[in-house]
DNA sequence: TCATCAGGAATTTTT
DNA sequence: TTCCTGATGA
């Protein structure tokens, strides 16, 4: 131990840590909580702590995982390793928790009981999902909505309980439970799974396979966990599947986490997580990270004191060496417009004095606040950029084109059946469609397997859908990706439709769009790529029903994930960028919520208000108050050197005027770092209020203006910028392999013979891309696959 | 099949 | 107010 320690020292990772951060890099191999404050650099400090146990051999690449919550922080990790370590780390374990689930589920379809090719339903899938099955069951929607049943579904899931474990003790629930039941049928006759589904799935596997439990337990040495008091109930499970407490395997569960920053209880997550972790485990170790590097004095002191108030926390301190900065600004408005008006002043001041625009953001409770700012900033012409819009993979037109792609690879996925069968419009109405369901409900098929059994022109029309589906399979072997999409496009009629309409011009960017993702995508995943730079027995488990983790192949037959199938993946467990016209320079809008995790020099919380923020629906109950004093936190955090505060007088919310009361959150701030721009205890309807929002009222020509604004700003176009892809990363082609040639024929053991369509890659990395006609056409590993070249 | 209208609901959200 | 859904009529 000692002599790691010693390497430790002297090691260049380890330079400019705090003492703290040093002991949390460098602990022990045994479970250990780090509470990491806000800016205290805990990203800095997970990626080094993995560099620094591949660096001094204490578990090679194989034997790390590290999950996130999102997509954004895994990718983060993934850039600084890479940066610190020699060799190519897209093949670790280091992935969201879906990610991760969905890579282990690939793996292990079969005990899985899953399709190899199985789609993810993202979460409006999911609620049409639901809504079929409402539908089928003749339930009444105002009942059942659809989306409630789905939140309903979902926390079952992710209480683990599959419907028979589920407790019913009303005619409500009981009906519920039985949707639920019919909802996992219908996913399961389709192929689909939710993301709760991804979760509970891959724990169960877990759970009822010791042999397969146990080989990741030898293999995952140590485990990190970002963002630990986000976990639900289920994900902790999953995290205690791998390494099991208690177990004396000399496995190392880092979790990293802060209690105050936990705002998610509403959907599931438990901040309860972290102290059972401390006590099932027997956490020695609670590493506190309370140095903060991001924020001047007045704005931690103002954090600190507001957390102070809640009751169930663990306990830190925020400190700085910044010194104090500015007090908080504070600014009473008499309206909602007048609070807008006074944010223009203060940004137009901020962006004199130097400062960037997108260093500059404005934060709020409920998006319904983002209205009357966005005017404001858009009649004065201050560019800005609204966050939580429609994100790319989100956009119909996309969807529409992901459900063509979807039913090439699987013509039973019901739900993109529905979505494209009629769009572009080919006479098949919601009669015919009726119809369809109940004769595919009558014989447990699906609706692609129905289509012959509906008479007259419906029956048809429906035929020369399916049969434009197969055409097109047909036409897109052996194509690639880019190919194929185009190809779908094409012939789909999606083009054509957008080509002919009015404002298509848009859309038609984003399926082109959606071309270059689908390039990008290749290119950066390499697809088919083993873990470059791992041993390929750390990332191929010699399980007997085990292919591997993302694109390795299976172990009996050696196929592999197609491009088709990868990305589609891809696209519903990465739903792209939120956020609009990334790049400018313009002012950043966005909710408490989505500001986690980011960082400004000039923040702006408006809107507080009693009823507001704390919000009114959270006010009941202790814990939900307590929720809300841990967003204020978020909050206030967030800023870097100019913080500001405001609350309004009046406010327009749903059409009426609402008459408020500043919040409480005032009176639990430190006086001596705020400074009012206003004078304190002003009543509402006082003359300056009232004069002040007329006169600004009168003043400008609003009204018509709102909707002009957002649909230029909000989301229209997507931001989908990815990286240059280095010219090091794409693929080499080559045109024979041990004897096999492209073009000619080849002989395979299950699959039997096919025609070769691709060679790519060199090495353990050789692939194959195989037409075997009736069995379709498969990417296939060279090392695994036994192919013998035929005449 | 599509456009229009009435009615109801309106924290927070990633995967 | 504004957005979404579902029903209705051409």
């Amino acid at each position: 131990m000692n002599s790691v320690a010693d390497a430790a020292q002297h090691s260049p990772l380890l330079k400019n840590l705090n003492p703290e951060q040093l002991a949390a890099v460098t602990a022990a191999a045994e479970p250990a909580l780090i509470l990491a404050g806000a800016g205290s650099g805990k990203t800095r400090v997970l990626t080094t702590r993995i560099a620094w146990l591949l660096q001094t051999g204490q578990v090679s690449p194989g034997g790390v995982m590290a999950v996130t919550f999102t997509n954004k922080a895994a990718k983060e990790m993934l850039t600084r390793l890479s940066t610190m370590l020699p060799f190519n780390v897209r093949g670790m374990w280091i992935g969201t928790f879906h990610g991760l689930c969905n890579r282990f589920l690939r793996a292990h379809w079969k005990l899985a009981h899953l399709p190899q090719a199985f789609q993810i339903l993202d979460a409006s899938d999911t609620t049409s999902a639901v809504k079929r099955v409402i539908k089928a069951m003749n339930l009444d929607e105002e009942r059942f909505v659809p989306k409630q049943v789905g939140w309903f579904i979902a926390g079952c899931k992710e209480d683990a309980q599959r419907p028979g474990d589920v407790v019913a003790h009303d005619e409500q629930t009981r009906k519920l439970v039985e949707i639920y039941a019919n909802y996992e049928d219908q996913c399961q006759r389709e192929g689909v799974v939710d993301f709760a589904e991804l979760m509970l799935r891959s724990y169960e596997l877990l759970r009822d396979n010791p042999a397969v439990r146990e080989h990741y337990q030898a293999r995952f040495r140590h485990i990190l966990v970002d963002e630990f008091q986000d976990t639900n109930k289920l994900q902790y499970a999953w995290l205690k599947m791998f390494a099991p407490p208690g177990s004396g395997s000399g496995q190392s569960l880092l979790a990293v986490g802060d209690d105050d920053q936990s705002i998610y209880a509403f959907r599931g997550a438990r901040v309860g997580n972290m102290a059972d972790f401390e006590r099932e485990y027997r956490v020695k170790k609670v590493i506190k990270l309370e140095q903060n590097y991001r924020s001047f004095g007045h704005i931690l002191d103002a954090a600190n004191e507001l957390i102070s108030r809640n009751t169930q926390r663990l306990g830190k301190t925020l400190r700085t060496d910044a010194g104090q900065g500015d007090p908080i600004r504070v600014h009473e408005a008499p309206s909602d417009f007048a609070e807008a008006q006074w944010l223009i002043e203060e940004i137009q001041s901020l962006h004199r004095g130097g400062l960037d625009r997108q260093e500059i953001a404005i934060l709020y409770r409920s998006n319904a606040q983002s209205r009357v700012i966005e005017s404001a900033l858009f009649n004065s012409g201050i560019p800005y950029r609204v966050y939580g819009g429609l994100r790319f993979f989100e956009r119909a037109e996309v969807k529409h084109a992901l459900a063509y792609l979807r039913l090439l690879e699987n013509p039973n996925d019901d739900t993109s059946f529905l979505r494209v069968v009629n769009f572009p419009t080919r006479g098949i109405g919601a009669k015919t469609l009726e119809n369809l369901q109940d004769a595919a409900k009558a014989t447990g098929r699906s609706l692609y397997q129905s289509v012959s059994a509906i008479p007259g022109k419906g029956g048809a029309n429906l035929v020369a859908f399916t049969n434009l589906i197969d055409s097109t399979r047909n036409l897109t072997q052996g194509m690639t990706l880019r190919e194929i999409i185009e190809q779908v496009l094409e012939t789909s009629g999606l083009l054509e439709f957008y080509r002919t309409d009015k404002d298509g011009a848009e859309r038609l960017e984003n399926l082109d769009e959606l071309i270059n993702a689908a390039e990008a995508f290749v290119m950066q995943e390499g697809f088919g790529k083993n873990a470059v730079g791992l041993p390929v027995d750390e990332v191929a488990p010699t399980l007997t029903a085990a292919g591997a983790p993302g694109a390795v192949p299976d172990a009996e037959t050696g196929e592999i994930m197609s491009p088709l199938v990868a990305f589609l993946t891809h696209a519903s467990l990465e739903a792209g960028d939120n956020q609009a016209q990334a790049g400018q320079d313009a002012v950043q809008l966005m909710t408490v919520h989505s500001a986690k995790g980011l960082e400004f020099d000039a923040v702006f919380i408006t809107g507080l208000e009693e009823g507001l923020f704390p919000h009114e629906n959270a006010m009941s109950d202790h814990d939900g108050l307590e929720e809300e004093r841990r967003l204020m936190y978020v909050a206030i955090t967030r800023a870097r050197k100019k913080l500001s505060i405001s609350f309004c007088q009046t406010r327009m919310l749903h059409g009426q005027t609402r008459y408020n009361v500043k919040s409480r959150f005032f009176d639990e701030l430190p006086e001596t770092s705020l400074k009012w721009l206003t004078p304190r205890n002003q009543g509402f309807g006082s003359g300056f209020a009232r004069e002040y929002q007329q006169a600004w009222e009168r003043g400008s020509g609003l009204k018509g203006m709102v909707g002009a604004g957002r649909v230029a700003d909000r989301g229209q176009r997507a931001a989908w910028v990815e990286p240059p892809v280095p010219a090091s990363m794409k693929q080499k082609v080559s045109e024979e392999h041990g004897g096999l040639r492209v073009g000619k024929g080849v002989f395979h053991t299950k699959f039997g013979e096919g025609v070769l369509l691709t060679l790519e890659g060199t090495g353990a990395d050789a692939r194959a891309q195989v037409n075997f006609g009736r069995h379709g056409t498969k990417w296939l590993a060279l090392s695994v696959a036994k192919l013998t070249p035929i005449d």
